[in-house]
DNA sequence: TTATTATATGAACAAGTATTCATATATTGA
DNA sequence: TCAATATATGAATACTTGTTCATATAATAA
């Protein structure tokens, strides 16, 4: 007997195993916490909560090289977390949908610290 | 001028820049969502939705070698996502609190898929 | 068309991370 | 105390990922 709540424990894990989500549907999940979990990516989910910006203008408020924050919106969008519309000459980024927002905020507080 | 919407993107741009959350407080919440990024971690968090359970219950729920598990246990406790308690021989873990279910279940929202 | 501006992208390198293996610690039972 | 069991951890390796640099594409202006 490997533990003394054998009983709970093991059903638990029954259960667990049972209702484990696919593989895939686990990396579909994982990936998009990935997307999140960059902080420069976050910052440009931060920037974004402010409103549509194109990119000149999201790398003048999260900062850094132009070329790197192409490359992170390009993942941000493949994580379909912000969408893109061309403007003419420029790019205008702008968060996906709410549930983006509600996530940031979750983690604040869960941090215990205000957006 | 580097864009057509040169007021209102400034203007976020503006308001982006003043209400970038601190360098420290962007990677509080990076390593918060990386804890949760890894197929393997999440795993461990979707068996332990079904109870506290004990490290041997939880390798049998996932797969994967003990040493790996404990590993990202380690992780996942340091993340303050989970929370460890010693019964005996064993050291049986549960979800740190109901924001950790609530991401979950707000992430696959967005993925329009059941949790 | 050519030049200019805005943005994207491929390749290379550096930094970070997950897993494995071997071993250590801690608890319990004999 | 010694053996057995449960869990943790250090080191090494393999893999992944972020950034940079150079360049490409796309739209506009001249």
């Amino acid at each position: 007997m490997h533990c003394g709540h054998e009983r709970e424990h093991e059903l638990a894990a029954k259960r667990a195993a049972e209702n484990m989500p696919s593989g895939e549907q686990v990396e579909r999940v994982a990936a998009l916490f990935k997307a999140i979990s960059e902080p420069s990516r976050l910052k440009i989910l931060f920037a974004l909560r402010h409103g549509e910006m194109c990119v000149f203008h999201i790398v003048e408020a999260v900062g850094g090289a132009q070329s790197a924050v192409s490359h992170q919106l390009r993942l941000l969008k493949a994580a379909g977390m912000v969408k893109a519309r061309r403007d003419g000459q420029n790019i205008a980024y702008s968060l996906a949908d709410e549930h983006v927002v509600a996530v940031l905020e979750l983690a604040c507080t869960h941090l215990d610290c205000k957006l």
